[in-house]
DNA sequence: TACGATATAATCGCATGCGATACATATCGC
DNA sequence: GCGATATGTATCGCATGCGATTATATCGTA
């Protein structure tokens, strides 16, 4: 966990920090949203949620989680909450009861239409295949991170 | 708000989103932080202010909440919170009573010692030059993106 | 078959973020 | 100097994230 190729510590300012630079970007892509998200009527979380959704309909709870980096505790209240708003359908798989599968509803699929003609590309003031290259690299070192925290257990 | 140059919205996955991308590596960049917090006893929020604090000491609350990206309805809590740790002191500014300033315990400054021997550079997998170029167009994205906010207002 | 181990969701508590608002102080206009 | 406005902080409510625990269902195996 200790690098000796960085500058000296004691120099080490905020600003240098990624994990900062990746957090303050993400609360920025907040704000940026929250036009979009205030016009689909969904939080953030709801949204990515959804658009998981429309990529693969009827999985799991887990199976959801895996691909939005969360857990049960963070993802029921939100799916119990679409759920309500009509979005989407939960119910217990006949199979194997212990799991929950997540079914859009028709309103669910009609939020596609909407979402799709919306995006933030422009605001993030890259060029596409920076854009992509910024992208690619981002999710490389998320990888990174996750490998590490499971090779350090 | 809308690009013509991305690939076909329909074809979109969650995976090709910046935002998802930006979003997963901060909960991830949080796990891969625990074992330090835990060890420093602090919350990754409480660390980042800490660390805000050791590069300026007696900020105002709104001067801090510059650097972090945080209001007052984030931060005071957060504040309140370190100081009945013992870790920092918030005063009223004698020249303006509206202000509150925050210094840094003989308590506050000892973590420096602890926090500066860990670091994550390593569980990232960036070479120290990618780490870098990395961390600076992150932070491009973010002002990007924070400018095209005020800009859209 | 019975029963402990495992798997899956859900629940609970705590710590953020943030919109809306309240409150106190300072500044401005006149 | 005084009411109106602006500024800085704090409070409140809601929606995440997440650690810890619980409840239920399934599996493995004696």
């Amino acid at each position: 966990m200790k690098s000796t190729d960085q500058p000296a510590p004691a120099n080490l300012m905020l600003s240098d920090y990624l994990c900062f630079a990746i957090y303050s970007a993400n609360l920025a892509f907040g704000k940026a949203y929250k036009p979009i998200l205030e016009e689909l009527g969904l939080t953030y979380t709801q949204y990515i949620t959804i658009i998981a959704l429309w990529e693969t309909d009827n999985q799991t709870v887990s199976g959801l989680g895996e691909k939005l980096f969360l857990e049960s505790n963070t993802l029921t209240p939100i799916l119990k909450k679409l759920e309500v708003m009509g979005y989407l359908e939960r119910q217990r798989d006949p199979e194997d009861e212990r799991q929950v599968r997540i079914c859009l509803t028709k309103s669910g699929w009609r939020l596609r239409e909407k979402a799709l003609k919306m995006d933030l590309v422009e605001a993030t003031g890259l060029a596409p295949d920076e854009f992509e290259k910024m992208q690619k690299a981002i999710v490389t070192l998320r990888n990174n991170l996750i490998k590490s925290v499971r090779d350090g257990e």
